[in-house]
DNA sequence: TGGGCGGTGACAGGTTCGTGACAGCTTTAC
DNA sequence: GTAAAGCTGTCACGAACCTGTCACCGCCCA
């Protein structure tokens, strides 16, 4: 999962960047409107984390221009106002959820996961494929019953596959949810790592990854 | 996916042509913007590079009159320059996005990406016929749901197929689609050997690819 | 009946992937 | 504060598989 957090205070940016890069996601960081932009002319992101009060232009301008161009991506607007007005000013303009500062963190996660859950358009918390079971909330896999060590990695990567479940994912798409631009130059090379460590950890989950030489990766169960 | 890349330095446009082809985007290179004009009069593009400082007429030419007749491929302009103005300049001629040299290729690779996205998200609903549906998005190809494993160039030419479900598409045509001129040793017969192949693994699809001797092939339901 | 075009099996070459070993870093435990 | 354990990602080499050629056969049409 990849997030991009608009958010012109730099310490804590990286606090919350440090946290969800933690919770397995890939996490970008824009310190103005206009870096934000730049980051989403040459990257998708799952979903948007954007602060109103920004130097320059203003978090709600983005969000204006993002919905304007059809971008539907989920926004979860930052604020230190605490209003109704600004509340639904907010929702009106097209933000998907509403965060008053200070909050707590896991609140932040909690909501991004919800954004999340319901873009995929999962029924219920939990991914389940097979005998396996993922829940996304406490980054664990279960088979049958019995929970399986997973790092954080493996884990960011296993949720990826398993929201798309049947499809083909390329390489660079999977690489790109995991990876934020900071770990530069980490290797394609990686990804075929995790997928073969996954393998090895979920063999006898009645899941099978498969290999689409040249062109990425799929789960499916078994049978 | 098809590009053009205009550019008169050689080795640089290479080293790009060589990671576009990794990344699975058939690359050829003109070095001038005649030469550029010789290969669009012969062969569609999904995406252009244009270099604005070349030797003889300058890129922001070709834009010009690519635009003035009505041509909207997405154009990814490199250039030296930095100022706002050349930036205006080359947006309001029509490019769709401006990248400073010297830049990270990865950057390039990435935008490029962003500029078929756009283009793509129109035109990524599934393809279906008879029993068969197929993806462009995952390159995914299914049986009455079952999923068939379609090697990356299998999937490029059942893709061209269904594009013009019904229609005749000739040997040309198809093969074009598939290689770039680089490839140029390839031989047309290869595009019967994907014929033959595609026809095994949609063995049982509801589909039929028909020949048309001397014209081409079409993809039809059975019936 | 022959020429041209398309179909298909076998094969060589090249690319992509899988995997074990290893080094750097972070986290955890004491 | 230090040591141990574990996670991460690199490298290199071998295996698997895709890719495109060749050769040969069959079919269609003149």
């Amino acid at each position: 999962m990849r997030i991009l957090y608009v958010e012109d205070a730099t310490d804590m940016a990286e606090a919350v960047a440090i946290r969800l890069s933690r919770a397995g996601m890939a996490c970008d960081h824009a310190d103005s409107v206009e870096a934000a932009e730049d980051f989403l002319a040459v990257q998708s992101y799952d979903a948007l984390i954007l602060d109103i009060n920004l130097p320059g232009r203003s978090g709600t301008d983005l969000l204006q221009s993002l919905r304007a161009r059809g971008d539907r991506t989920p926004v979860l607007m930052l604020t230190a106002l605490f209003t109704v007005d600004d509340r639904v000013t907010a929702l009106d303009l097209g933000a998907d959820d509403y965060l008053v500062k200070p909050f707590d963190q896991r609140e932040l996660e909690a909501r991004l996961r919800a954004l999340l859950r319901r873009e995929a358009e999962q029924k219920s918390e939990d991914l389940v494929l097979g005998a396996l079971s993922f829940s996304p909330a406490s980054m664990t896999a279960r088979v049958a019953g019995d929970p399986v060590d997973l790092t954080r990695r493996e884990a960011a990567l296993l949720a990826l596959l398993l929201r798309h479940r049947g499809q083909v994912q390329s390489k660079e798409r999977l690489y790109n949810g995991l990876f934020a631009f900071n770990d530069a130059d980490v290797g394609l090379n990686a990804i075929e790592l995790y997928i073969a460590r996954l393998r090895k950890k979920l063999a006898g989950a009645g899941v099978t990854i498969s290999t689409q030489r040249g062109l990425g990766y799929r789960i499916d169960a078994d049978g």
